[in-house]
RNA sequence: GGCCCGUUGGUCAAGCGGUUAAGACACCGCCCUUUCACGGCGGUAACAGCAGUUCGAUUCUGCUACGGGUCACCA
């Protein structure tokens, strides 16, 4: 067989060498140690933590070094692809703090340009480049083309399986599909030349020289040493579009963009023995590998799996719309990534985790479950650390598209807005109330006239002449201006009046001798002014209030009884 | 089923041949406290199993079990 012939008959166009194509993308200058990463998500859908978590760990090796850090579009099956899914993903990488150096970004008229020297970054753009390599490969007869359709292939598939060969045979090699797979490799030039000629389209597949009995020892950056088969597959380089499958483009790619770490789940690794052959073949020099585990989910019957689109807590738009900060997301990204955040992030709460020494053998090897407990921790502890302003503002925007309503209302006040934030706010010990900014609303919506409703009621155990006679009490002594004993000693002072104890310790020594306590009375009032059981401290709470809406609340509560 | 990866409390995890096997979240109790939230103190709870190497294995090796992944002209 002559390869070259071969070759020139299958990619006619291709004038190009290996060697041309290489001069155009030369070697980066880039100081020691700087690492170059790539996020190199699909464009079939959102975002979901499964991807911003490798993105994560590529940003971070890459920035902490000084390297680059690039965004390639594998838009290689236009099947899948889903229209403006580019666009979005991006966005919403933007959101978390994921910036590319390099790569596809959103250009002036929103559409997806090219923005760095290693380019086109959308695979799909990148064709020519591809078919040098393809050509090359086929000129030394490592390649070879198959014009199998795929209706040919179903009929096969269809043969294997009424003949009850599944997967487990395959490699018994009884399959009707091996079969023909074994066939195809002994194409004649002849023959190829006659299914050009009738314009057949053909899929060009690797000719596999791997021994699977054969083991490679291969070192991953985090899985440690492996032991991987050799490849004795002849799996598709080009498909019959004259596109690329993910390996082949994953190899030509990587080596011509400079690549020095691939990071990938781990869903990656049993393709890793086809990858290794391909940049043999093609003689690039292997990027280091780091094969991440992937984060999983609980089932119904209590059993880990990959955490995938569709689950819930797997869209990273669901976070927006439930109030998570991006900061929150973030941070508990970190904590699952190195062990040792945590720690460090108790002695440097000030700085942003970018300043953290990211490190990869730091980083588990088994994949770990997703926890919302652990994610509202984390964000409860953040933003109890922001400022009043902070937190108005950030509510206030995420109010005004997810309810709007209650946007508007914090948007026409945001002075008192953020007075009612700044309680308990500041400090050593902060509240920590809010995990998400949707938690707001349940916590302080009851300040607002507008939206204020009675959700708790009185216990039926206390007498209404008591509960009227306490609300009448405060009536009749509140001065806004009382500091804070003063205002408390007034409340005492009530609960003694109507048969109530004014100290706890009394209280619980001979719980007898009252008909109530002073918690009841500050309950009495906590009600009528917050309409709940539970609020802030009481005293804050009127201050913000003003004296207008407590005597109001107060008075009509009273009425109500 | 073949191949590959993994397995320390409910969850995330320290540990890298000798430890009372850290810490965080969750849970429970107590304290503080006018409620809640915070904070403080304390508690329940783990090395998947079996061999082997070793004076000694959570740590090294092998097997088993269990879990995960993968086996496309998808990535």
């Amino acid at each position: 067989m002559d390869y070259q012939l071969l070759a020139d008959l299958l990619f006619p166009n291709v004038t190009e060498t290996p060697d041309d194509v290489e001069a155009k993308f030369p070697p980066r200058q880039l100081p020691e140690g700087a690492k170059v990463t790539r996020f190199a998500p699909s464009p079939t859908g959102f975002v979901h933590f499964g991807g911003l978590f490798p993105s994560t760990i590529c940003e971070r090796l890459a920035h902490q070094s000084g390297g680059v850090f690039m965004l390639r579009i594998e838009d290689t099956d236009a099947k899948r692809e889903v229209e403006g899914a580019a666009e979005g993903l991006i966005r919403t990488l933007a959101h978390y703090g994921i910036h590319f150096d390099e790569g596809a970004v959103i250009g002036e008229d929103g559409k997806i340009c090219d923005r760095g020297n290693y380019g086109p970054y959308c695979q799909s753009q990148r064709g020519p480049i591809y078919h040098v390599f393809a050509k090359k490969l086929v000129s030394e007869g490592r390649a070879y083309p198959v014009f199998t359709t795929q209706e040919e292939l179903d009929a096969l598939n269809a043969v294997d399986k009424k003949a009850e060969i599944k997967a487990k045979d395959w490699h018994e090699d009884q399959s009707a599909q091996r079969e023909a797979m074994r066939k195809a490799r002994e194409i004649t030039l002849d023959e190829v030349k006659a299914h050009l000629a009738a314009g057949d389209p053909f899929v060009l597949r690797i000719l596999a020289d791997g021994d699977p009995e054969k083991k490679t020892p291969f070192t991953d950056l985090i899985k440690g040493k492996l032991e991987i088969p050799e490849n004795d597959e002849d799996f598709v380089l080009l498909k019959s579009d004259g596109i690329p499958t993910y390996h082949f483009a994953h190899a030509v790619d990587d080596h011509l963009m400079g690549t020095t770490h691939v990071i990938r789940g781990e869903e990656w690794l049993p393709s890793l023995a086809k990858h290794i052959m391909l940049f043999r073949y093609l003689g690039f020099r292997l990027p280091k590998f780091m094969h991440i585990a992937q984060i999983m989910r609980l089932d119904e019957n209590g059993n880990k799996k990959k955490l995938s689109k569709r689950d819930m807590g797997a869209n990273m738009d669901d976070y927006s719309r439930m109030g998570y900060d991006p900061a929150c997301v973030c941070e508990y990204i970190m904590t699952l990534l190195n062990s040792n955040y945590e720690e460090w992030h108790a002695q440097n709460a000030d700085k942003p985790y970018t300043d953290f020494p990211f490190n990869i053998k730091k980083m588990s090897s088994s994949g770990c479950l997703f926890d919302f407990d652990k994610l509202n921790d984390v964000s409860k502890n953040i933003i109890s650390r922001m400022s009043a302003e902070e937190v108005t503002e950030k509510v206030t925007a995420w109010a005004m598209t997810y309810d709007p309503d209650f946007g508007k209302l914090l948007a026409k006040a945001p002075a008192f807005t953020e007075s009612i934030f700044a309680i308990g706010r500041g400090g050593k010990k902060p509240r920590k109330d809010l995990a998400t900014w949707a938690d707001a609303k349940p916590y302080m919506g009851f300040f607002f006239d507008e939206i204020f409703t009675i959700e708790d009621a009185y216990d039926e155990r206390f007498d209404k002449a008591d509960v009227k006679a306490a609300l009448n009490g405060f009536l009749a002594t509140y001065d806004p201006a009382d500091d804070m004993t003063v205002w408390f000693d007034k409340i005492k002072a009530i609960a003694r009046e109507i048969g109530y104890a004014d100290d706890m310790k009394a209280y619980k020594a001979n719980p007898e001798a009252y008909r109530g306590n002073i918690a009841d009375v500050s309950m009495f009032l906590r009600v009528a002014l917050t309409g709940k059981l539970n609020a802030p401290d009481m005293y804050a709470v009127m201050q913000v209030l003003g004296e207008a809406r407590v005597r109001a609340r107060i008075e009509k509560m009273r009425d109500s009884l």
